[in-house]
DNA sequence: TATTTCAGCGTACAAGTGTAAGCTTAATGT
DNA sequence: ACATTAAGCTTACACTTGTACGCTGAAATA
């Protein structure tokens, strides 16, 4: 038996259908810019018009998405901070981690690689604002496990993020034992970075 | 004066017409799927129709600009090769050239960067595989001036590009002031991975 | 109970899209 | 010199798009 539905609880349920719904449709070979109103209105099963309900614009609705995208990944990283015990294997837990959510979520994460690139300048900045919180977070972390300078820590955490979305992005269109070989190939490459700041003596 | 026009040489200039009519839009805020072959036409001071006499498809156009790019790409780096005469500003040489070739070239760069991640299947492996010579490439030079494994060349290589092909996502919204500051800031990163590899024993 | 509010709907329209069909006209082939 | 070819044009059609306008009915409020 289902609950009878205050007024504020109906909104709020369409309102996610909507979410969703445009989740559901950039799955396929759609970008925000792309994706249109009616689009997302007949995948939510509810008439164009009432779209404006719930949100002024699809570039409204997208800025949603490209939070709630952001904070998904930033939970992310949490979870997988908690799952590290020893400094070894450190970077192999996170790409692990990353590398799973990415095959759980391809829609997700695909919404922030592609609007990174994509045609509004909007949507980039905040994409680029997401991967900056992403980015200190990590920063935070190495300066505190590898004693090392701010500065030091903000390059390599930022050159390894860099390097992970990048192995990311081709893991989307790969298949599962290509994945693996991805997988393997930036933990070695995250590897270098991690010896390299060891090594760097600032002149 | 203008010279007399053979009818091939006439079409060859409409079909290159097209293709720049093409990139001045993408210089805008328009992808290559976002793009109408009815405003490329309007560009390009031709009805839309006559299109077809050039290309089947904005696909089949989109698909030349991406070789294209590429290939510019790949002679920039012949270029940046031949300016590099002591190994210690290797690095330095090849980002300063990348960096003004980015801002030279803006609309150039982004159908690569956007069509990397954009939304047509076929766009997205063309970039790769052009970005995929251009890591051979430079895996080539690496593994013959560094001494080092192949395997570790390409390793090195693939990082490499992909810290530079970020830092240049990030340019292309910058100021000229902040893009000094990426640069130096990709020119460590460069370093970092470069110290790496050379301190990486596989065990 | 009577009134107000508002999520969702249907209709309608102007604007833009890809592309099919057929014409014009000038360069090319014979 | 005549016939053929083909680049480029105009017109036309069926679609999709965003969104303005006004209605309905049920939940919220008084």
């Amino acid at each position: 038996m289902t609950a009878k539905k205050s007024r504020e609880q109906q909104k709020q349920e369409t309102r996610q259908n909507i979410i969703n719904a445009a989740f559901a449709c950039l799955d396929a070979e759609k970008s925000l810019s792309s994706l249109s109103l009616r689009e997302i209105a007949r995948n939510a099963g509810i008439a164009p018009t009432s779209f404006y309900r719930h949100f002024k614009d699809v570039n409204d609705l997208g800025m949603t998405l490209v939070d709630e995208a952001g904070l998904m990944l930033r939970q992310l990283m949490r979870s997988a901070r908690r799952r590290i015990t020893q400094e070894s294997n450190a970077i192999d837990t996170s790409v692990d981690t990353l590398m799973e959510f990415i095959n759980e979520n391809k829609n997700v994460f695909r919404v922030l690689l592609r609007e990174h690139t994509g045609t509004s300048a909007e949507f980039r900045s905040a994409v680029q604002r997401e991967i900056q919180h992403f980015i200190k977070e990590l920063s935070d972390y190495i300066m505190h496990r590898q004693k090392i300078s701010q500065q030091l820590a903000d390059l390599q955490s930022e050159a390894m993020v860099m390097i992970v979305f990048s192995a990311g992005a081709q893991a989307l269109d790969a298949q599962p034992n290509q994945q693996i070989v991805i997988a393997e190939k930036v933990k070695h490459q995250l590897m270098f970075v991690q010896l390299g700041v060891r090594q760097f003596k600032p002149k």
